[in-house]
DNA sequence: AAGGACTTTGAACGATCGCTCAAGTCATTT
DNA sequence: AAATGACTTGAGCGATCGTTCAAAGTCCTT
């Protein structure tokens, strides 16, 4: 029985994730998968290839989970658990704190183009989920109807970005926690 | 006349802010600081320790420029100031938006401990230097006294890290701008 | 001028990198 | 049973990695 290309993904993520693109090496992978490297490159063409998957499915994962928090009554609370689920993954799962797209970032000038475009591209797909938050707590009635929901979905980015970074550092998940809220009631605040 | 220290390390931190501690090889060491690889070895022992003392120069060089905010009448708009000027050096120096630190951690699976444990210190002591400007502007009335200065100083950096980060990526001045007002507009409203 | 300490040189080492491809396996069709 | 086509295998390619070290160069002291 094959191995479904999800489940390859899914295994190939978490090696892209805690050690970064050009820190896997292909060795590592066909130990990962479970595959020879003649079967990786026919199914995937190249390390680039199987990356660029494991990128376009978790910006479709993100994409999925952020705009999750739009469709319940209260869409800021939603939003914070959100935060605070992803700044406070315990143990195992740390790696997961950072956000793979901006950790790939580092990783930019070894990638080729296509790839650095998968990755920006991403970055926007991302806010504009956060957008539409937005676009339903103000709706719901928790943002002023005057507020610049655009200039807003690039605020929040930038403290998921901040947040996360911090979390992933520090590993003192109160205070990640007492930052996310101040976060928060910025936003309630807003113009 | 031998090249200064401080020199080939200004070289070297120019190589390993574009392209990431890992990316760097050491015949590009070689061509940038145009030394043969004995004479690198003998004078810094190592890739890692190099490595080591950009990091090292470069913690201390930002603990500079945040602590110079401090000794002026409006510590505050210094700060603006200093996020500004970061977040938005132009063209060749563009590589200079991300903060090194932050960068660096992408590269902390493949760096010995002692290194990993440069970069964690350096991120506490940029944290130290956000706290010695918050206490001044507390001192000059900008900032209310009941307010939690170090839980300020974790959330500056916070903004710091987030602002720089989707700086180098958008590249959009004017909203970067405006996100860096706000954030200081949250400063002067905080508790 | 000779000696000695320090520094620089650059060819080359073993390890690892991403990747290729001729040969082999296996299910399906004829 | 033989042929076909899709997929897998793994030894091994050329390139590059960080690093070493014997030899040569440089400069001060005697």
């Amino acid at each position: 029985m094959k191995i479904s290309n999800e489940e390859l993904i899914k295994n190939a993520t978490v090696l892209f994730w805690k050690k970064g693109y050009s820190a896997v090496g292909m060795r590592e992978l066909q130990t990962a998968l479970d595959m020879r490297p003649g079967s990786i490159y026919h199914r995937f063409k190249s390390k680039d290839g199987l990356f660029r998957l494991v990128i376009e499915t978790y910006v479709e994962d993100s994409k999925s989970d952020i705009e999750a928090c739009s469709a319940v009554p209260d869409a800021l609370a939603e939003l914070e658990r959100y935060f605070v689920s992803v700044t406070t993954c315990p143990g195992e799962l740390q790696y997961q704190r950072q956000c793979l797209l901006v950790r790939t970032l580092s990783d930019m000038e070894q990638l080729p183009e296509a790839i650095r475009q998968v990755v920006v591209d991403g970055m926007a797909t991302l806010k504009s989920a956060f957008l539409l938050v937005l676009e339903n707590a103000q709706q719901q009635g928790n943002i002023s109807q005057e507020a610049d929901l655009n200039e807003l979905a690039a605020w929040l980015q930038c403290q998921f970005v901040g947040l996360r970074t911090q979390a992933f550092v520090c590993e003192d998940d109160e205070q990640t926690k007492r930052l996310i809220s101040r976060a928060m009631s910025e936003l309630n605040n807003a113009a």
